[in-house]
DNA sequence: TGAGAAATTCACCAAATGGTTAATTAACCG
DNA sequence: CGGTTAATTAACCATTTGGTGAATTTCTCA
């Protein structure tokens, strides 16, 4: 699992997103704790690949692990998430700004045009 | 795993901003349209491998590639950033909502606590 | 003390990823 | 036409990823 040179924060969390099954857990957790067998529950896969996912989730510091009796309870941690949220958001507004200013542009010369959307 | 099905576009985004190369070549094109070389420049691994990358930005969306003798240039795409983007914020509305619930049940009964930012 | 439940670790496998060099395609220019 | 530049494709390699089943650890409880 590990590399011999860790990953950025950044990469880590992008890739821990980059499965749908990882972001159902994500989805289940976001309504409360949870415990491996009940967040295995809606998957057709092993519980081993469950915990896999469970190591890569945390490995982003997408979730922490508790321990009451035999159960590891999974939670929700949202510091990465907010650093996606503040990436993402700063290169929409860098070619956002761009469109606008563009958009100006041709409003200045083909007031007529109004495209955008892809 | 599933090649044959084609991930979803979600996975797809995901895994594409999960590399850090990838990621500095949509910063470079944040700044406006640009070939191939150009963006090679920065890095120091081969063409083809730059190659690569461009396709994994195509194939999620992120880029589109045009054509002018015998330049491809490169242009950033919004729509997947948005998705990204709508994602990410509807989980971190939901556990901060969850959060402010657990503020206001704290707020209640131990007036004297207030939360803070990392 | 030991049966059983929860979860992990182990050993393995196939496919995907990220990189390489060498060869090839496509367009320009003289 | 031939040479040059831009970029891609091809063939290959090592590592990572996502999965499996079997064995093991850790805890509860009768």
């Amino acid at each position: 699992m590990q590399s011999t040179l860790s990953a950025d924060a950044l990469s880590l969390t992008f890739a821990a997103l980059a499965d749908p099954t990882r972001r159902a857990i994500l989805a289940r957790l976001a309504q409360g704790e949870s415990s491996v067998t009940e967040l295995a529950q809606p998957f057709a896969i092993s519980l081993p690949a469950i915990t896999k996912h469970l190591k890569v989730l945390q490995r982003a510091g997408l979730i922490s692990r508790g321990r009451q009796a035999q159960w590891r309870p999974c939670k929700l941690e949202t510091a990465p998430l907010r650093d996606v949220s503040a990436w993402v958001d700063l290169y929409r507004r860098q070619w956002e700004s761009r469109l606008d200013r563009l958009g100006e542009f041709l409003q200045e010369n083909h007031p007529q045009e109004s495209n955008n959307e892809g």
